[in-house]
DNA sequence: GAATTACATAGCCACATGGCTAATCAATCG
DNA sequence: CGATTGATTAGCCATGTGGCTATGTAATTC
């Protein structure tokens, strides 16, 4: 059982407000780190470290061609995130499911 | 505009492993407050905080009857979840196969 | 009514996190 | 070549976070 989950530190990557946004920008397609940065008032290093984040969380790649580095998405994560709620949700629904089932039944007596 | 996404939040409840696990267990339905301490190896007010934190996070609703409180999870807090990820996993395909297309249109060439 | 149980509050401490400036490195432009 | 630009590294510092113990309070049980 050397099995940690590794959703917290997704989330954890998504905590933060400007990663948050990070990601939202990168759905629209790669961008360069300069252009990542724009919306966000914030010193480069600063802003650096955030990626940093967002990469070892694995939410994002990056590749770098000559001075520009250039960040996308990885679309696995956000699947991995979406099957785990979806699971839980499903998990809790049928819960409530069987409550209201019993509650029903026990209106009857 | 004066209007902040919740979900950085949301995901900061979930980035620690022992409200993960916590959020876990309730998705089997609620348990008391000694119930879901139980697994975690640790003392009863750390403990505490992290439901205080979920609960604030909105991912988690409570009521104490006697001496004991139980604890139960929030539907909302995960289908807001879920479906954020799901938009943006889907902006994020969207934007792929325009880049197929685009590949393969410069294929012809 | 005394002891036990189940949470809760207060306060402490170590370390992680998020921000900054200054200085560097490497690619490109003039 | 020299200057500029984009990204990065190396520190520094304030605050937040997650853990603890000690103590308190309210509900049950014997």
């Amino acid at each position: 059982m050397a099995n940690q989950s590794p959703l917290p530190g997704l989330f954890g990557a998504l905590s933060d407000p400007t990663r948050f946004a990070v990601v939202e920008q990168l759905a629209g397609g790669p961008a360069s780190v300069s252009e990542l940065a724009a919306p966000h008032d914030m010193a480069g290093p600063s802003f650096l470290k955030h990626l940093n984040v967002l990469e070892r969380a694995g939410l994002v790649t990056s590749v770098k061609v000559g001075r520009v580095r250039t960040v996308s998405l990885v679309p696995d994560a956000l699947e991995s995130i979406e099957a785990w709620v979806k699971a839980h949700r499903a998990r809790w629904e049928h819960r409530l499911d069987r409550l209201g089932a019993f509650l029903a039944e026990d209106e009857k007596s």
